[in-house]
DNA sequence: ACCTGAACACCGTTCAAGT
DNA sequence: ACCTGAACACCGTTCAAGT
């Protein structure tokens, strides 16, 4: 049989994760089997094998396009809106109210998977850092607007990116395990609750 | 052999669980392995199944008593701490900043645990709602500072208390999976960036 | 009743054999 | 080169046999 061409070998391997990924959908992440993939991928074990060293890899790659997907929708929602976010906006964008994302639910089990697995580890810091460059830019101008020097606006785009990252995963944790909050209702009650100068 | 009373009945269990979470402080939760538990605790695999129906049923006691060691501790410190406290001390308190906390990454694990597994899951909920409880009783006497009636001040302190919770949830899984943010300087930025009032 | 440890079923991974 | 599927090693659980 012929190599593969590198396209058709990456085509093969976004088969595979998507196959993962099915699976993820429907019985959770670590509970996914290695069978449910073969079955689901309609391939056989050996050949998954040629494509991913193991298991891990597989999950590893499946959840590095799970971050991207999230990332570049992200970017080109705030690309749209155009550049006059203000932070509770960006938070308001960043996480969807309507539908039961159930890709919360899977965001929860990989940052869990990434303390025990070093290289997901990686991953996740990898696109950690993308995100919130992501927010930075969005607030950018925003920030530009409350201080007096570039340097300085750039500083608060950067820390304030980092505590809205924070913010948004508590968010993600509460809306994986228990209720979702209302976004507008829990910045709020947060402002109200913790500024200590009122 | 005569029956265990039901208190050493008790003990054994909490001895098994006991090493449990031995091996989750040196390996992960999900990477511990029946057969680590098994020699940790110097018992055989049948003993300890004469205690735990399961795996799954082991976990859900280790993770309670997890909770439970956490909530009892910061209720001390609260009450110790007297009754005048404000939502961002009692934010400062629930997330110590010295040492690394092991706890933390423990924590994240058991909630993407959770997801799957729905008997845990209760646990869960039931602990959140234990924690939200506590918090919400340590800030009741400066909710009563900023409302008119003692309803009122019950909501806002009920409400308040979850939204301290999903503030903190971001904060553990931000200092489990990377850097542990400072408690100060993120409400300080939280602050300036979401009041839209400003 | 409580405990032991060999045995079983299941899951991740490998490898000899096909095309 | 890519693929197949039986075989292997490992892990959660069971069970006949001990005290």
């Amino acid at each position: 049989m012929p190599r593969l061409t590198e396209s058709s070998r990456q085509a093969r391997r976004e088969e595979i994760a998507d196959a993962a990924l099915r699976c993820v959908a429907r019985v959770g992440f670590t509970r996914t089997t290695m069978a449910d993939i073969i079955a689901e991928s309609g391939l056989s074990a050996g050949s998954i094998y040629s494509h991913f060293p193991s298991k891990a890899e597989l999950v590893r790659f499946a959840s590095s396009s799970i971050f991207t997907t999230r990332e570049d929708r992200l970017e080109t929602a705030f690309a749209e809106l155009g550049t006059a976010l203000t932070p509770a906006q960006v938070m308001s964008h960043m996480l969807p109210t309507g539908d039961n994302d159930p890709g919360f639910d899977v965001l929860v089990q990989i940052w869990a998977e990434s303390l025990t697995d070093p290289e997901l580890g990686e991953v996740v810091s990898f696109n950690v850092a993308r995100l919130r460059a992501v927010i930075e830019t969005a607030i950018t101008p925003w920030a530009a607007t409350r201080t007096s020097s570039d340097e300085a606006a750039a500083t608060l785009a950067d820390k304030t990116a980092g505590a809205l990252l924070t913010l948004m995963q508590g968010y993600i944790v509460q809306a994986a395990i228990g209720t979702k909050p209302e976004v507008p209702e829990l910045v709020r009650l947060l402002v109200d609750a913790i500024d200590d100068r009122r």
